[in-house]
DNA sequence: GATCGATCTAAACAGTGTTAAGATAGATAA
DNA sequence: TTATCTATCTTAACACTGTTTAGATCGATC
């Protein structure tokens, strides 16, 4: 307020209310925007000062809570793979029987990547994230554990096998929502699209991973 | 040359031997320049004016022929794609049987994406690339049916299955390829990391697709 | 040999992430 | 209270980016 020509623009310095100025709001406010614009325009839409100015504060800002754009991202990412490892448990809770509960974790997985395209493609795009970072590192393993501990009780095998299963359950449904992303299983905008590849997994699922009855 | 004031850069306007001015060879030089870079710098490294300074040319030379940098990308894509389609089909010709054509496939797949992961990374950046471009679509889906083309002479169901199996595959290994590129299997950088990442597969596509007479 | 169309350059524009230096405000201490 | 300190945020600049417009240049065609 010391310059004596103030800008026509009246979009800079507002506080808004829910950001606080100066109150220690703002990583939770940088965390948020950067969501909503995740949301709204997908992963190659994120722009640090994109997420700055819906914050209410300027583009050098954010620095000093994140270090850089990586540094943000890196707490978005986390936060994602939070909730895709409670989905994944959500999923497998509401089940009975370890075949069941890995089935309805695979639906689960690919149904988050599928409503949160931009988070999804974020948490694994590792050159926008720091990735050596060792909570990143460890919430990737604790969403990845999910299905480990499923598959443990699915298999019972040694623990080699274990493992095994538990990579080939995991790059199954990620393969899958990858390429559903990129519609390689046909449009994604319609309702009726999403529950048409959600159909196309299930069968997918049944394939690989068939009632201990049956055979192929 | 008219300019009094030479720069002491001698960097620019070089026209490269091979580039050659003004002769056609442009798109050539400027499709040989990205795949250099994705080589070198991964996906995220790319950029139009990059590419225009390795062929020689201004940042503008490019648009008058691939329109913007999604045109010079999907072409690069294309060639991808072929090349994806090239090693599968290659893979699968080099083995007797469904199911060892199969594995061979899954294999190369994945050995495409480590070997190649820029190129790799970027077929399957749909925003970055003229997603609806008529010749990409052609390609990938090429690329696909080398599978479909081992799928159905293996499952020998319906076409329904076919394609449910298929899916299945093509998931399986594009999900694998993509984990083991984030670094989710273990370090990529050395060959001990590489050899192990594709034993890991070796033993994930024998369990998914076990030999005809092994159970699980 | 003049015209013409394709090809490329120069220059500018609106963006981007990041940094350095300085202003501001809340908390702490006298 | 008043003064100092520290975290927080802004301003301004820098080197980039992709894209566009207008103009220069070259090869080929009439």
């Amino acid at each position: 307020m010391t310059k004596p020509n103030a800008r026509a623009k009246p979009s800079h310095r507002v506080p808004k209310p829910e950001a606080g100025y100066h109150h220690g709001e703002l990583q939770e406010a940088l965390i948020a925007a950067s969501e909503a614009i995740l949301a709204e325009q997908g992963a190659e839409g994120f722009t640090l000062r994109e997420a700055a100015r819906r914050a209410g504060v300027s583009p050098a800002a954010p620095s000093h809570h994140f270090g850089n754009a990586q540094g943000l991202l890196t707490e978005v990412a986390i936060r994602g793979y939070e909730a895709l490892a409670g989905a994944l448990r959500d999923a497998a809770s509401r089940r009975q029987g370890a075949r069941e509960k890995l089935h309805a974790q695979g639906m689960a997985y690919v149904e988050f990547a599928l409503k949160h395209p931009g988070r999804f493609q974020m948490m694994f795009a590792n050159k926008r994230l720091v990735a050596d970072d060792a909570r990143l590192a460890q919430a990737s393993r604790a969403a990845g554990h999910e299905f480990e501990i499923i598959i443990a009780e699915l298999v019972g095998g040694t623990a080699k096998e274990a493992k095994t299963a538990a990579a080939a359950a995991w790059s199954t449904v990620h393969g899958f929502a990858k390429l559903a992303l990129e519609g390689k299983f046909g449009p994604l905008g319609s309702e009726a699209g999403y529950r048409e590849i959600m159909t196309t997994l299930d069968r997918v699922l049944n394939y690989l991973w068939p009632a201990s009855s049956a055979r192929r």
